[in-house]
DNA sequence: TCAAACCTGTAG
DNA sequence: CTACAGGTTTGA
């Protein structure tokens, strides 16, 4: 599921769990949520340098150059825990890593374990070794960050194209991050229609959505993301939810003109926009 | 550029 | 029962 403000909040969770432990054990339940090129045993007994965002993908980092990236899509959840003894794992739970303290001797010293839950199995788990990552991450077709990018930068590769603003924001390859929940208020805060070709934008919408971006993912990653569904992060669920003006209010007033929201698909996800205050 | 596929759960 | 769900890749 996550998009940036999500996938923030789990990176950092896990950094501040992780950083120094190390995977001692991996027991596999459903092995379609590892990539078939990656290799778990690589990851074993490697001190666990950090847990970085790319986009919104997750990366772990390990000693001797080794990662662990992972996309989580639409379920994909990481949770500590128990390491499960059986073949039966908790609910939903794909793949379980035994911890331990990397300086420590005692396999047994009761470190937990990071559990990967994913309900959908949409997620998936890439074990990566020296520089290849950043060849994989090229292969997601990952763009610039969307808390990284200038303005100049978002206009350059937007304003070309005559694809509607909000299959570009939500595009990758452009621009790293946005999902349909945070383009959907990108959008409605900048009084943008989400349908209007890129190219059709004056200047101050392009600049009206880079600054409504930065404040919203900024304020996102504060209240630890949205909670929808069944988002989690290790430490917890976010509260953004709370803060949503459009995305999921289809039924809904717009809160500021109080006349009826729209719904439409666009690129194929649900869309909410007003259509008196996005022109 | 659009639909289908990957999966499972939940709301209506 | 049917429709729909935060994402991304694949193929028509």
């Amino acid at each position: 599921m996550p998009e940036l403000p999500e996938a923030q909040t789990i990176a950092t969770d896990l950094d501040s769990k992780l950083k120094g432990q190390a995977i001692f054990q991996a027991k596999v339940f459903s092995s379609s949520v590892i990539n078939k090129d990656s290799d778990l045993s690589l990851l074993l007994h490697k001190p666990i340098l950090g847990v970085e965002r790319k986009g919104k993908m997750i990366l772990f980092c390990f000693a001797s150059e080794t990662y662990l990236l992972t996309s989580l899509r639409m379920t994909g959840q990481f949770l500590f825990g128990d390491f499960p003894q059986g073949m039966d794992p908790p609910c939903h739970v794909r793949l379980a890593f035994a911890l331990k303290d990397a300086k420590g001797t005692d396999e047994n010293s009761g470190g937990g374990a990071l559990l990967y839950r994913d309900i959908r199995k949409f997620g998936r788990l890439y074990v990566r070794q020296g520089e290849d990552y950043v060849q994989l991450l090229n292969s997601f077709r990952q763009g610039t960050d969307a808390l990284a990018i200038t303005l100049d930068e978002l206009m350059d590769k937007l304003k070309g194209s005559s694809k509607s603003i909000k299959s570009l924001l939500m595009d990758q390859y452009n621009l790293a991050g946005l999902g349909n929940i945070y383009a959907t208020e990108i959008l409605f805060s900048s009084g943008v229609n989400p349908i209007k070709p890129a190219s059709s934008l004056k200047k101050e919408e392009f600049q009206s959505i880079y600054e409504n971006m930065r404040s919203i993912l900024s304020k996102a990653i504060e209240e630890r993301g949205s909670t929808v569904d069944n988002y989690e992060a290790p430490f917890g669920k976010g509260n953004y939810q709370n803060f949503h003006r459009a995305y999921g209010k289809a039924k809904g007033l717009c809160p500021i003109c109080h006349k009826p929201f729209s719904l439409v698909k666009e690129a194929g996800r649900s869309t909410v926009f007003c259509p008196n205050c996005q022109k």
